[in-house]
DNA sequence: CGGGATCCAGTAGGATACTG
DNA sequence: CAGTATCCTACTGGATCCCG
């Protein structure tokens, strides 16, 4: 895709799937933790700041479903599970890398615009 | 933030944040359609499929609100306005183009990953 | 420990009609 | 043309309990 100009709208909807995929509360959120390291599940559960257990399970569920993480079972008694980014998974976790970046360095702004924004429209 | 760590707590939350404003099903795609192309509102309407008036303007004044779009009103009768990337627009929007590239690189992969998670789990 | 099942609340998002 | 107002539905996500 041209980096210059707006996707064609075939790729929109594709671009829309995915990011629908990813774009929820805290599928990004869990591939950042996993990233480069392989995790088990209390652990990511302590690396995602306010997830359930159950949203946890469900979006571990879904990553794996897309072939974004690879579940490894280690122990069926008591239950060890770790968890894994794929090749796929760490290609993706890069892209959201740099976004998480952006996010952190213009975190303060955005919030003063929000305030700013506010204020003027309060009426 | 170093790429090959996972963020501290505290900056997960601000990435969550950032990520739950900009992550709903249409914020983005508006993003993506406004790269580098300052528009008019049913021009914008038009790039991203399947949008809704309503949702249009809502996601157009939540992105205004945070500084990422500006709005100019060329006329007020008939209305004319239109619609253009701040500076900071912009650098998210390359950070979105990124991610928007990886999709259109790997929908393929994700949907046969899926369907195949789906044949073997359908017990 | 790592989930699954169930129930519930809040909200995102759609359809339609109306307006300056 | 560029919205706003209203209503409604569906889905996300939380809490709790249970299970191997």
């Amino acid at each position: 895709m041209n980096v210059t100009s707006p996707p064609a709208p075939r790729d929109c909807r594709k671009v829309s799937d995915v990011f629908s995929r990813i774009g929820d509360r805290w599928s990004m959120q869990v591939i950042l933790v996993l990233n480069n390291q392989k995790q088990r599940f209390n652990e990511i559960k302590k690396g995602v700041n306010g997830i359930s257990q159950q949203m946890l399970a469900r979006t571990l569920k879904l990553l794996e479903r897309d072939g974004l993480i690879e579940r490894f079972v280690l122990d069926a008694s008591p239950p060890k599970v770790s968890y894994e980014l794929t090749t796929l998974g760490l290609s993706l976790a890069e892209q959201v890398m740099a976004l998480a970046s952006w996010s952190l360095l213009n975190f303060e702004t955005l919030s003063q615009n929000r305030e700013r924004y506010d204020k003027t429209h309060e009426n």
